[in-house]
DNA sequence: CACTGTGAATCACTTCACAGCG
DNA sequence: CGCTGTGAAGTGATTCACAGTG
């Protein structure tokens, strides 16, 4: 009664795997796990333990293990596991079987960037199409694309089947563009504009934002720097700071690696 | 791996005001809500209640005041938060109370659009030098800063009191940056090559993959393919999965905001 | 009376520890 | 015997619901 999750019993006949409804946490460390197989496959590898995986991954061998299992994994007990086999398997969850058509709405600093990386095309996507409000860009030649004005978006979005919309613009532009992204098709949607996007429930949105990674950061120099007795770090503001009563004892965040 | 050993066991020293240890889920909130402040104060607002600033960051308003509510908030019942206060407040505790100096390194194309980024300014922080290995990039100026060589990462480091460093570097050279950098002092590492760095356990590194964005994104677009049309479940015999009932409310990427 | 702040309940994820298989 | 796969226990985060306050 524990488990939400109906399956559990040992029928493993079925050698297809449907789409178990994969924790999302899950679902965020199995490309983490696909990366490192594909890594061990260039170094010559062609089982791997899970201890070994896991080392690779950045994670424990525990969660590793665990992760596998929900999508019904295949190792060999006393050996580990086919990497081959495995990647195929994670291939197929992450719906990488078939090579998914990015569109890149924003082609300032980042955008730029981001037509021309080249990990896109070698994890199982590919930029189809480049968009911008600018007409002063519309035409520019990135990378054997040319850049389209957005409004023609819902033309080659029909075209090339795009699914997934990249935004690239000034956070003022990016929920317009989100609008315009979704009344194409566009069901998912990776978000670098430092802003909430209000989508229809259908839709995921991703967010990437630089400054809150740093923040984030930041926070952690604080405390360390709190920690280790530095007390006189000073913000020139006046210093007035609530004595924020608190006591706990302080629980080791794992850094290091990953996680 | 979990052993935590703050550098030299602070024999209880008193009771220095620490930071609170707010859970790491509140932390990675902070920022969004300084974000939707900034904001509200542009847009005229002088205070805001929790379902407001709520559905300004895109989140619901109970987890909001409960995340305020470990940094020992100042609402006011009855009429909600002052803005300017709380702003001063999440800026203390992230410690953006100091514009902090960033090292980055990898001067490639996503590198020079970082070095281009204007949102870096504007929220804390300030790069304070660029580093590539490449000598025919050293040299170059970018937003007025010059592009130094990597070696020289120690001596500008201890000059601008560099805690944090942005690698940009292809994935083959990042574990040697993150090497140097840990050498010269660097406690706080944003990454952004696709690849898991090994550090000391004092050293706090976060990760940005934008394969991996679109990887998760891609497991979800599979998904509801499967869910909404695919009838035919190609497979074999056996082992397969209930349809899965319910359309999930909520599966942890941000989806449709705005209450 | 509308709002915050918070204990209590729930849910999600992680870790443990070991049964059982190759 | 070494390793995977997994119940069960543990931990952390979210949500609920309401007491209490300005």
């Amino acid at each position: 009664m524990s488990q939400q999750r109906p399956t559990g019993t040992p029928g493993r006949a079925g050698h297809v795997p449907a789409l178990p409804d994969l924790p999302e946490a899950t679902v965020a460390r199995l490309p983490e796990y696909l990366r490192a197989l594909h890594h061990l496959i260039e170094a010559g590898h062609d089982t791997v333990s899970s201890e070994g995986l896991a080392a690779a991954a950045g994670v424990n061998s525990a969660k590793l293990r665990k992760d596998l299992s929900h999508l019904g994994s295949y190792g060999t007990r006393g050996v580990g596991y086919d990497i081959a086999l495995l990647v195929e398997q994670i291939e197929f969850v992450l719906g990488l079987t078939q090579r998914r058509a990015v569109a890149l709405v924003g082609i300032g600093n980042l955008g730029h960037a981001l037509a021309g990386y080249a990990g896109f095309g070698s994890r199982g996507f590919r930029i189809a199409a480049l968009f911008d409000a600018d007409p002063a860009r519309v035409g520019e030649e990135i990378n054997g694309l040319v850049v389209r004005h957005i409004d023609d978006l819902p033309r080659y979005a029909a075209e090339e089947s795009i699914a997934i919309g990249v935004i690239a613009t000034p956070a003022a532009a990016a929920q317009r563009v989100a609008d315009q992204l979704v009344a194409a098709g566009v069901t998912s949607i990776l978000n670098f504009a430092p802003c909430v996007l209000a989508v229809p429930e259908n839709v995921d949105v991703r967010k990437v934002d630089l400054a809150i990674e740093l923040q984030i950061l930041s926070f952690h120099e604080h405390r360390k720097a709190t920690l280790t007795g530095l007390p006189g770090n000073r913000g020139g503001s006046g210093g007035n700071f609530p004595a924020l009563p608190r006591a706990l004892p302080d629980t080791g965040t794992q850094e290091a690696v990953g996680t």
